[in-house]
RNA sequence: GGGUGCUUAGCUCAGGGGUAGAGCGUCGCCCUUACAAGGCGAAAGUCGGGAGUUCGAUCCUCUCAGCACCCACCA
């Protein structure tokens, strides 16, 4: 595998030992950092020596021999199909290589010496001891990685951790790492599992050993294909929600899952610095301590915003972590990092040279609380209710009296903008009005006079026909002013108060202040006609909700022309795939009308725009100030455009940002393109198609080959989760548990609007009145993946959580029993010994292969549903309900060479399906794998470098799959025949199977257990019951020694051959439509006479089966 | 206004031109030594309405209705 660990160079025992010896005499006594000073009554060398305990180890232990290497032919381990069924067993003996010997000796001597340093230690250790071991450790464990291989370095780290845990723990001065807290005592090989899966201990165990043994580094082995996924950079100082954790788990998933598959690994994490969002958050806490970042000053602010990243920014991080996710963390990245601000710089820089940024005075969408420039799509529009009043401008006098009263009257959801109208403007070819075209008005209020113009963009239907047209406050005005050469008059403040470019009794007037003034002093002229209720779509900030101004303001923008163009390119030639391929469209949509970028933020918290003044107004952009000073000359003063980017600039560039662009890395080369975006369709306007231009426009490559869009989690009743409906669920909460108290603490605590929260700690108690238990990571991605279909939107339901916390406490007592039955004995590992495989092992081992075909094609088209479910029916339906039930009386009753088999057969296929469900769930198969890999001939330190098992469809085998089936028939046809009630013994229950006779003999144990049958006879004539009541589709017959119940199979009976009666009408009926018989299919037509036939011979048996039965 | 998706058991959802499926829930009976977070069994559906294509439609086409979402927007 491509993550396998190298198992050669470890040295000797003895250099091993001398090294770490020689680490632990320098660390002995010579307390390292900062840590307080042993108490100086401690005598340094009560520390022992690794060698004194090493001395101490029996001698078997330092030369252990090595056990024989037992790999089977198949990854999967299941016995070979060839083997017949009671046939000569047949084992392919491989050989392990020197190098594979090598590590097994070394890794039983390891475990040795664990199990001596920690006995040591126990006797040894005084408690004054604590607190110096404690600093020589973490030094040492530093130093530790470096000099040892990893098999020892763990050996060692995880022994002294475990047994220090507690004392560590107690003792307030050292302060153990974060691998080493909280740590439970590892399991000792061959105690028995827990009696049920308790998630919390498994989970904290294994995601820092992972971390820590470098599993999740990106691999780039040559000769191995690369797989990338690019996280979406989540809010560097938000925490997870559900949509994350739904995410994560499903990139998770597909990571692990090319990893096993040996693919060149790379799960790119990182934050982004989210401007906007970060920071509205630190101006609030701001406005907590009565102050302000105005009142801060720009630099100061700064520092505050760093300061609270720091506090906030590894939370998200650290939950993802205990989601399981297999990021390479070592590479983790965030968007104002130097590197990728460097990236930021280069990219605007060479768009301005390529003419591709501009910056001009347009209209853009103004945010009038942050004082902010805000793109089109930050913008959310609702329908609200307002009022559209019906505004009477006077005509000016030389046609006044052409037109009714002499005014014309212009209908308005916003009279205070008639402060800036420079036109009112007509249909051209609206009759009312078309000979006032080219007069003017008298614009109220303002007093100015204004033409009348004609221009196509009115609608003589609607309103009064006519608009007033105010251009720097209307994006369809400004259009229409543009045409007609009508210089916008802007009448707002950067805080949307009303300017002096207005008359002086509004000036310094809200927005919505100065609309009730304007209304009162125009009714007060009898200027109003009419007021009426409007429904209007109001425009708001999607972070603030503040009402959005259209404002005429300096800003840079992105030409998406050309950008869009490749992109859409892109699509077309399949370079980009959608997955579901619906999203396409909405691609394609966007891009194809999409208006140029605008990039300017007027904020504080993101990238400055690399672009300089001199002091004549002149732009110099350049990578830094000297470019900048070196294009201006050396007499000018240079300052620095104010603005920041656009938060989603940089995110555009993640994709080779990360991997080290503009600088040629080998990363850069091997992960990009990389292999799929998994993301929410809310982002692909803001983020997915900026990167794929941006990735095209600057590396020519697609940022990613597919892009897989799924659908966004709601609560169980299909409501959006917010904190202002209070319906929201942590992930963690899931995970770990949370009583009613704390969560309805949760939900109701800095509330926007305390008034919910009687309301939602009403719901939230009814809801959850025992708040959420505990289910553990593994449960709720294993809900996740169930629930990720194509193109739905997702009502996350708990009960489903609850249902796959169970299929994990039964993967673990599944586990448990095939432990019970193959710890310490014969397991089939000696090739040489005999083995008898039975019907039942060889069809369990081609259920395997076909639940492994399934997870593989799921897995390839994003149905992680599909997969989940396969892995859950292989578990609960085959291998729990059927193959151990069977295998136990294979056990029961077989000979030595069968027990053998099944033993084999039981670890070997379990071992796989735990690599096969391990990228879904990787915790509790990790835990159960360390106990059952060995068993089943399998070594390594984890199953995440194991490799993932694939399906060999010539090892389903047919007459085993039909034999088992015939049997289960047969178990359920005699459940069933047994009914509910009390029993009368001696009943006979005559069925009719097929199948060969001998293996319909062999059944019988099978069924004395499975059945409760008696006995089993195969009679060769007539049953001694006329006929056979239950048809197991065949003509062997047999003869079971049950238990019946009359009443009950009367009644039952009765049930069916109602039934069956309405089937065969059913059937008889399509048989007797002529053109049904003429012209569907001959297979279709037979199959149809079959199913009458046997529906009729069905009936008649039951029947007289019914007549059979005493009164 | 333009577009997309959805409508299948009480709930949440798979499926797909030829006998309607799962999980959860419900109702029985069982603490059978891996698992009561379990086992066995049962009840439960005009596959949103209508029309068409077809021998046959839950599935394909059209249409209507309801729900959800996206884009644009009329002052």
């Amino acid at each position: 595998m491509g993550q396998e660990k190298d198992p050669v160079d470890l040295g000797s025992e003895s250099e091993l030992l001398d090294k770490a010896n020689a680490l632990m005499a320098k660390h002995r006594g010579v307390p390292a950092g900062p840590a307080p000073s042993p108490p100086a009554t401690v005598a340094a060398d009560e520390i022992p020596l690794l060698t004194e305990v090493v001395d101490e180890l029996p001698p078997s232990a330092a030369s252990a021999p090595p056990r024989p290497g037992t790999r089977d032919a198949a990854e999967t381990g299941e016995p070979p199909a060839a083997v017949a069924f009671a046939g000569p067993p047949h084992v392919n003996a491989v050989a392990p290589p020197a190098g594979e010997m090598a590590r097994q000796v070394f890794e039983e001597a390891l475990q040795h010496l664990e199990r001596h340093i920690s006995e040591s230690i126990e006797q040894r250790l005084s408690p004054r001891l604590v607190e110096l071991l404690a600093d020589s450790l973490a030094s040492m464990l530093t130093e530790v990685k470096q000099d040892l291989s990893q098999a020892a370095r763990e050996t060692v780290a995880r022994t002294l951790e475990s047994k220090l845990g507690a004392a560590l723990a107690a003792a307030p001065a050292a302060e153990p790492s974060a691998i080493m807290s909280a740590l439970p005592a590892r399991t000792p090989p061959m105690e028995p599992l827990a009696k049920s899966f308790e998630p919390a201990a498994v989970e904290s165990r294994w995601y820092p050993e992972w971390e820590a043994a470098g599993h999740f580094r990106a691999a780039t082995q040559p000769g191995r294909a690369a797989y990338a996924i690019m996280l979406p950079p989540p809010n560097v100082t938000g925490t997870l929600h559900m949509g994350h954790a739904f995410q994560d788990t499903l990139m998770d998933a597909l990571i692990r899952y090319h990893r096993m598959r040996g693919f060149n690994t790379l799960w790119q994490p990182g934050t982004d610095h989210a401007g906007i969002a970060t920071q509205i958050v630190v101006e609030r806490q701001l406005d907590q301590e009565g102050t302000s970042r105005r009142e801060l000053g720009r630099e100061k602010f700064l520092e505050r915003v760093w300061k609270w990243k720091e506090e906030s920014g590894s939370t998200i991080t650290r939950q993802m972590r205990r989601l399981g996710a297999s990021c390479d963390w070592s590479r983790e990245r965030f968007t104002m990092d130097e590197g990728l601000s460097r990236a930021v710089t280069e990219v605007f820089v060479r768009l301005y040279e390529q003419g591709l940024i501009y910056r001009g005075k347009r209209l853009v969408n103004w945010d009038p609380v942050l004082q902010t420039a805000v793109s089109d799509l930050e913008v959310v529009s609702q329908e609200e209710d307002g009022n559209l009043w019906v505004i009477r401008y006077p005509l000016e006098e030389s046609v006044a009296w052409s037109f009714g009263d002499g005014y014309l009257e212009v209908a308005t959801t916003r009279p205070e903008t008639m402060l800036g109208d420079v036109a009112v403007a007509v249909h051209p070819d609206d009759d009312r009005y078309r000979h006032l075209v080219g007069s003017h008005v008298r614009l109220p209020l303002a007093e100015r006079t204004i033409p009348i113009v004609a221009d196509e963009y009115v609608d003589p239907a609607f309103g009064t026909g006519v608009v007033k047209i105010t251009p720097a406050h209307d994006f369809n005005d400004y259009q229409v002013g543009t045409r007609h050469h009508l210089p916008p008059i802007n009448i707002f403040t950067l805080d949307a108060r009303i300017n002096d470019m207005a008359p002086a009794q509004y000036q310094g007037l809200d927005r919505f202040d100065a609309r009730r003034r304007v209304v009162e002093d125009l009714q007060a002229q009898g200027l109003i006609s009419e007021i009426k209720a409007h429904k209007l779509m109001v425009p708001r900030g999607d972070r603030t909700h503040a009402v959005i101004e259209p404002l005429l303001t300096d800003q840079w923008f992105v030409a998406m022309e050309g950008l869009a163009r490749r992109g859409l390119e892109a699509v077309e030639t399949g370079e980009l795939r959608f997955v579901p391929e619906s999203w396409a469209h909405v691609y394609r949509q966007w891009l194809t009308g999409i208006q140029d970028w605008c990039i300017s933020r007027q904020l504080w918290w993101g990238h400055r725009i690399p672009a300089w003044y001199d002091e004549d107004g002149n732009v110099y952009v350049a990578r830094g100030r000297e470019e900048a000073q070196r294009q201006a000359g050396h007499a000018r003063t240079l300052s620095q455009d104010e603005d920041v980017l656009d938060t989603w600039f940089s995110s555009a560039l993640w994709p080779f940002s990360t991997l080290g662009w503009p600088e040629d890395t080998p990363e850069l080369r091997t992960f990009l393109p990389s292999s799929v975006l998994v993301t929410g369709f809310d982002i692909i306007f803001f983020w997915v198609a900026r990167m794929v231009m941006m990735s095209l426009h600057f590396t020519g490559k697609v940022p990613f080959r597919e892009v897989y869009v799924h659908g966004l989690i709601r609560d169980a009743e299909g409501h959006k989760m917010s904190k202002s409906k209070g319906n929201v669920i942590d992930p963690i909460d899931i995970i770990e548990g949370i009583a009613l108290e704390t969560l309805v603490a949760k939900r109701t605590s800095n509330l926007m609007n305390p008034k919910q929260a009687d309301a939602i700690e009403k719901t939230t108690r009814k809801h959850f009145p025992d708040g959420i238990p505990a289910y553990g990571t593994d449960a709720l991605r294993f809900t996740f993946a169930s629930l990720a279909t194509h193109g739905r939107d997702i009502k996350f339901d708990l009960n489903r959580c609850e249902g796959y916390r169970n299929f994990c406490n039964k993967l673990w007592n599944a586990t448990r029993f095939v432990l019970m039955n193959t710890e310490g004995q014969d397991v089939g590992l000696d090739d040489a010994a005999a083995l008898e495989y039975s019907q039942a092992d060889r069809w369990i081992v081609g259920r395997l292969q076909q639940a492994e075909q399934g997870v593989t094609e799921a897995m390839r088209e994003y149905r992680f549903d599909m997969a989940a479910r396969a892995i859950y029916e292989f578990v609960w339906d085959e291998y729990c309900d059927w193959y151990l039930e069977l295998a136990k009386v294979q056990i029961a009753r077989g000979g030595e060479a069968e027990q053998r088999a099944t033993r084999r057969t039981l670890v070997r296929v379990l071992e796989a399906l735990l690599r096969l469900a391990h990228p879904i769930i990787p915790f509790i198969t990790e835990e159960l794998w360390q106990r059952v890999a060995p068993l089943a001939g399998r070594e390594g330190p984890s199953i995440m470098l194991q490799p993932f098992p694939e399906a060999d469809s010539a090892r389903v085998d047919a007459e085993a799959e039909q034999a088992v089936a015939v049997l289960k028939e047969i178990v359920n046809a005699c459940r069933a025949l047994r009914g509910e009630m009390g029993v009368a013994p001696g009943n006979r229950l005559p069925l009719v199977a097929s199948g060969d006779r001998e293996v319909l003999q062999g059944f019988a144990p099978y069924l004395m257990a499975l059945a409760k049958v008696s006995e089993v006879k195969i009679a060769d004539g007539e049953l001694p019951h006329a006929d056979a009541p239950v048809a197991i589709a065949g003509e062997f017959k047999l003869m079971l020694e049950v238990q019946v119940d009359v009443a009950a199979e009367r009644e039952r009976l009765s049930r069916e051959a109602a039934a069956v009666e309405a089937e065969i009408a059913k059937a008889s009926g399509k048989l007797s439509n002529a053109s049904f018989v003429e012209r569907a299919p001959a297979q279709v037509v037979q199959q149809e006479r079959d199913r009458l036939a046997a529906f009729e011979s069905k009936l008649a048996k039951i029947s007289a089966q019914l007549q059979k039965l005493p009164a």
